[in-house]
DNA sequence: GACGTTTACGTCAACGTTGACGTCAGGACG
DNA sequence: CGTCCTGACGTCAACGTTGACGTAAACGTC
């Protein structure tokens, strides 16, 4: 089995010392053109690859960025991967992945796993909002960039997007375009303590700011999937409560109360106007299209890439990373 | 910066030899028990974690198996992973994940990575069902077992699942409920010449074996997506292609048209029935809730794991693993 | 032509771990 | 009491690579 030659077998082929294939492998300098060319064809002809568990073990250095989310059925997720993934493959790195489904000694083992694999750093959606594992394994210096939560010190960053303006902005757009009864379909979820007031909080402000009644029974909360979203709805009208405009915790959610809407007969937006929130890409398949506030997938994961950069080379603390929201407006509202 | 605590510092601490440490941290057995706690208790104390490069590079083992798709917005794939990481889980590995974007460059080089990582095992979903890559990695010592492709040899395993059959029990499904005038919303893609024309074949197959009228026109080809499946319903309703029942390339094709039979104001499934493919979550979110050939991804994640793991304990060749499709049967058909 | 500098290598050790093997004390056994 | 075995360690080298350093020849330079 040719399973692996190395370092001396290459060396032994074109007559020179081990140390000298490993300067033409890594373009040192240091050797004449001659040489160079007899190891390249010596590289060729035997087939050598680099083993970057030995490299590694020495260098410390992989050349691999680790990214953890927390699954990737949601589109949300699966589109966050892409952004980061184009970046790091733009700035010449390889990417691993892998998803901790909220579990949080599944979290923990991903980055021990990433950490052991010396990964240059790891780009991290941590489940729900867990700081004390982040911050042990960047201790251990393990370079860690984290999403959607301020956290800060050696070897941590944070990138992260206003959910507040987003919500205020989605909001705000419904009660431009005149729509005075407004329901926010909501979150059940307790964990998510980071992220789930700021958008039911932008919500009530928003509404009192343009002088409209805001009253709890104007939040319903469930699932943030679209049969939580089409069960939110329901109640909605089942209720009886006055509605010209849904905001919804998410595009899920949204997509949920379209069909609920459908089935009860209202016309979307001449009925109701619906504003959902992330922009996944299914949004503009929608019929009618959604409109939705759109995080930048690829700006997020430029930002990250960007940053742990900065952290490896630069001063110890970094300040957080924002990056920006803004509305998509399409035929839902 | 306590980042790494090596054998050599417990050994120092617990009063033994590293090789002692080393024995007690993998349980190899031929130690004390007084020693055993002595060393945890170092062990513990310096907070000492094992280096995976340092021990992978003298075992050639990991614990590790990687997953290879081509993209995860797609939520067949994403749920594939899901199925794939469960089993891994089960098993006791850890999963690492990477996409390739059906880019043969960058698939390429994922193996590669996956290689010098020294990963026990990569399950593969190969770009266009490409094999040369496939085969050059595996030969050079990387067990790896492919989805949907037939392929064997040393180190290589297929997981399949039977296309046509799948087809063939969606189509059948709309005739045994009494439609006549089917179409089929089928795939543009040049590439995926393995698995495209097995759809058409069946559906050609099934319509003729129950004496229905199959022509070319039957057949719509447009991208595998919603706004796809959209615009394929829309050129089968434009032509006037009498139509009451449709079988879709994939559950995205069937949603868009699911999307323009509605707009065309047609019921579903009273004016036409809609099968879809794969089954993806959402097909029970939708309403009316979809029909649909189910691919049971966290048996095909069994599988997998399963045969890799014959793979690297058994024969040199094992045998292609089928499992099994059947039909979801929801409301739209 | 003596001397410093550069170029093109080679040598050796180290990264952290495990495989192979050695050793020494204690116990069983005839 | 000698022999053999077993358990509980230790020693040493090796995995494949790179960092640190050495060196001999070639190349100026005044």
């Amino acid at each position: 089995m040719p399973s692996g030659s190395t370092l001396h077998d290459v060396a032994a082929l074109a007559g020179v010392s081990p140390r000298t294939v490993s300067r033409v492998v890594n373009d040192e300098g240091g050797f004449g053109e001659a040489t160079r060319l007899r190891v390249m064809e010596a590289i060729e002809k035997v087939g050598y690859r680099p083993n970057m568990l030995a490299r590694a073990l020495i260098t410390r250095r992989t050349g691999t960025l680790g990214l953890v989310v927390p699954q990737m059925v949601d589109p949300f997720f699966a589109e966050l991967v892409d952004g980061v993934q184009a970046a790091a493959k733009a700035s010449g790195r390889t990417m691993i992945i892998a998803k901790h489904d909220d579990d949080l000694a599944e979290f923990d083992s991903i980055l021990e796993t990433l950490s052991s694999f010396a990964v240059d750093g790891a780009i991290v959606y941590s489940p729900r909002a867990e700081r004390a594992t982040l911050i042990k394994h960047a201790m251990r210096g393990l370079p860690t960039v984290a999403f959607g939560m301020e956290i800060s010190g050696t070897n941590l960053g944070s990138v992260l997007w206003d959910i507040s303006r987003g919500a205020a902005i989605g909001v705000g757009h419904l009660v431009r375009i005149g729509r005075t009864n407004l329901v926010m379909l909501s979150h059940t979820g307790a964990g998510d303590t980071q992220l789930l007031p700021r958008r039911e909080t932008a919500f009530r402000h928003t509404l009192q700011s343009a002088g409209l009644h805001f009253s709890e029974a104007r939040v319903v909360r469930k699932d943030p999937t679209i049969d939580g979203g089409r069960a939110a709805m329901e109640a909605v009208l089942a209720a009886r409560t006055p509605v010209d405009g849904v905001f919804a915790y998410n595009d899920a959610m949204a997509i949920g109360a379209l069909q609920a809407l459908a089935v009860a007969g209202l016309r979307v937006p001449d009925d109701v106007a619906l504003v959902g929130f992330n922009d996944i890409a299914m949004c503009s398949a929608l019929v009618p299209a959604l409109t939705s506030v759109r995080l930048d997938r690829a700006a997020i994961g430029r930002e990250a890439v960007a940053l742990l950069d900065r952290m490896r080379s630069g001063p110890d603390q970094q300040q957080p990373v924002y990056v920006d929201v803004e509305l998509i407006v399409r035929q839902s509202a």
